[in-house]
DNA sequence: GCCAACGTTGGC
DNA sequence: GCCAACGTTGGC
């Protein structure tokens, strides 16, 4: 099973609705290197929802259920998305800032590539990231 | 609100 | 195919 971190922007779709809705076609990604970790993505894969701008922290964590598909919304027939469910709130978020000072997570791509939607996360990252308190 | 880091577009 | 100009994202 692999691990990811989708952003979004909670003014836009925050977290809390996504508990609302329990389910959502995650669409309007727009770039190429995220469109293609979408597609990397497994029925099971699990992903951390991240909240983007005013608040830069991890607030919960989604499971993939449904493989990328078209995105209709998307003309050029070139993007896509893929289905997640809500898994679990965290208690506590991990802002932005504790995971820069974790120094193992020096190399993640959240931090080398500040606007990169949709990214890979490894295991050792996703535990540590979870063992924060 | 500013700006760095990217990504995209279009002229040549 | 190069690259300048422009647009966007997201951290600060």
């Amino acid at each position: 099973m692999a691990y990811w971190l989708m952003k979004s922007e909670p003014s836009v779709y925050p977290w809390s609705r996504l508990l609302e809705e329990k389910r959502t076609a995650w669409s309007g990604v727009r770039n190429y290197q995220a469109n293609n970790n979408m597609k990397a993505m497994k029925k099971g894969d699990q992903a951390f929802f991240y909240h983007s701008n005013e608040e830069r922290a991890i607030v919960g964590i989604m499971q993939i259920v449904k493989t990328w598909y078209p995105d209709p919304s998307d003309e050029t027939g070139r993007f896509g998305m893929v289905d997640v469910r809500p898994q679990k709130s965290l208690t506590q978020p991990v802002t932005l800032t504790a995971i820069k000072n974790i120094a193992a997570l020096k190399e993640m791509e959240l931090l080398r590539q500040s606007r990169l939607s949709v990214s890979a996360v490894t295991d050792e990252a996703w535990n540590l990231i979870l063992s924060q308190k």
